[in-house]
DNA sequence: CGCACGATTGACGGAGCTCAAGCCGCGTGG
DNA sequence: CCACGCGGCTTGAGCTCCGTCAATCGTGCG
């Protein structure tokens, strides 16, 4: 079937097909009530717990006081809060926006199930942006304080918060590297493949999978105008590197939006 | 004098004034050899040791194993290099460099005296980004590792550690919120006054000083070119913002230039 | 003194922004 | 069940800011 086809029929069967096919959706972790420890539960190996020992996992499993149910549209906290505890998405997704003196917006990032927030703020003590659900959600609370108590007596635990804190330092250099080099097209290329290879890690469906966020987020996170996302979304569709409906994204052709990035094409 | 003048003419007494005026050199720290001790040392205010007893702080000077010279140009360590050390700069300054897989350069900060390199790696065991010397400069050495063991017994060094892990993730935001949200003007001016506040900090003079990197180490860092940068800086020395004579920088108009941040520019 | 590298400045073109119109899909209420 | 409205998305036309290319200048160094 022409791509074309897909693009311009809404009853079409593929995009039904996706539209129905429910991904990366709130039941597949919260309805496992037997995963309601680190050792059992689904994201063990790439959320908190990955690399540290069953019992250094039984061990953070007591750290977790709560879980916590955030409605779509909802904050988990928000800049000024004071900072007490870390938070391991279980399920559902958040975006984090920061606001600078001037009132100006940026996103800093989308994270997803078996992802860190709340990182910011062990500075200052306070939060300083806002982790907004893009769903209906689930945290994973983890006292601070009880984390640092613990790592006095557990190296392997004191690694993992470094580990921590630095990947979020990588995350956010990748972004620097998109704002700062890349044009539109390259930032749009590269977000989806971020994303692509982010569920990858989690089980999920890495070609096909639900964005949750508008176009006008995407832009501010890439730095760019919502029409710009827009007109770049249609033309990789044109080009035959991805399927989309709505906010619904199938990767077609993972090597064509590989080559997107590739330095090659500048001398072409 | 008016600024015309003071921008054509090379043998101006204001612009001879400031270049022979030395401003943040090397021998300001290096050479107070009394200073071999966190707890003596002129910049323990704003350093690691900031915060800390002064019994901590000779804690931390024990953990000093050496001081390095590096030569401009020079690094200090590569992407790649193992992770062993963090280096707080003593004197001189550098840049950190990020190359993506495509081959791309993105410059990610500017680092001068006090202020921390090498917390990139502690994550994945290695670097993952080029720290180079701008000018002859000078940083003392911390193993990590005993950095890290010391923090076992002491909370108020593990508290540091993750204040200055914290500190590095606000930093990225903030030049997150410059690339994403800013226009080349407001780029430049956002650089120039975090350069200002930041040498103020450090008690060296805030309104002139010597930006050490070229305007294609400022155009990349910022996320724009050379040219657009040159001709930026023209724009704010006729505007009357800035009086510059090669890399040497004097903020004539403080608030002429934090004006060009608001965004009620944008209405008018 | 002359070379080389960096900075400046101009002319031009294009990528992406602005403004605007129209469309789609979903929720709501009659 | 359908009409309606609204928010988000798409697409077009025109413009602007910034990138590109190129010439020139200035400065520091050998």
């Amino acid at each position: 079937m022409s791509l074309e086809a897909l693009a311009s029929s809404p009853a079409n069967p593929v995009t039904v097909a996706m539209s129905r096919r429910q991904i990366h959706h709130l039941h597949e972790v919260s309805d496992n009530t037997a995963a309601l420890h680190c050792t059992s539960c689904l994201l063990r190996a790439i959320c908190l717990p990955s690399g540290l020992s069953m019992q250094d996992a039984e061990l953070l499993n007591t750290l977790i006081s709560a879980r916590r149910t955030i409605r779509r549209g909802h904050g988990l906290y928000h800049a000024g809060d004071p900072f007490e505890n870390i938070y391991a998405v279980r399920a559902g997704s958040f975006k984090t926006q920061l606001f600078n003196p001037e009132g100006r917006e940026q996103i800093t990032g989308f994270q997803i199930s078996g992802e860190l927030l709340g990182l910011d703020g062990i500075t200052g003590g306070r939060h300083d942006c806002d982790a907004i659900a893009l769903e209906d959600s689930q945290v994973c609370v983890i006292p601070f304080k009880h984390l640092e108590q613990l790592s006095f007596d557990m190296p392997t635990i004191q690694h993992m918060v470094h580990r921590l804190l630095g990947a979020e330092i990588s995350r956010e250099r990748k972004l620097l590297m998109v704002l700062g080099n890349m044009c539109a097209e390259e930032r749009v290329a590269s977000f989806i493949l971020d994303f692509s290879a982010r569920l990858t890690a989690r089980g999920y469906s890495s070609s096909e999978f639900n964005l949750r966020v508008t176009r006008e987020e995407i832009g501010n996170y890439l730095g760019m105008k919502m029409e710009t996302v827009s007109r770049i979304f249609s033309r990789f569709q044109d080009a035959g590197y991805i399927a989309m409906r709505q906010r619904l994204i199938r990767i077609v052709d993972l090597d064509g939006l590989r080559a997107v990035l590739e330095p090659a094409r500048l001398s072409a």
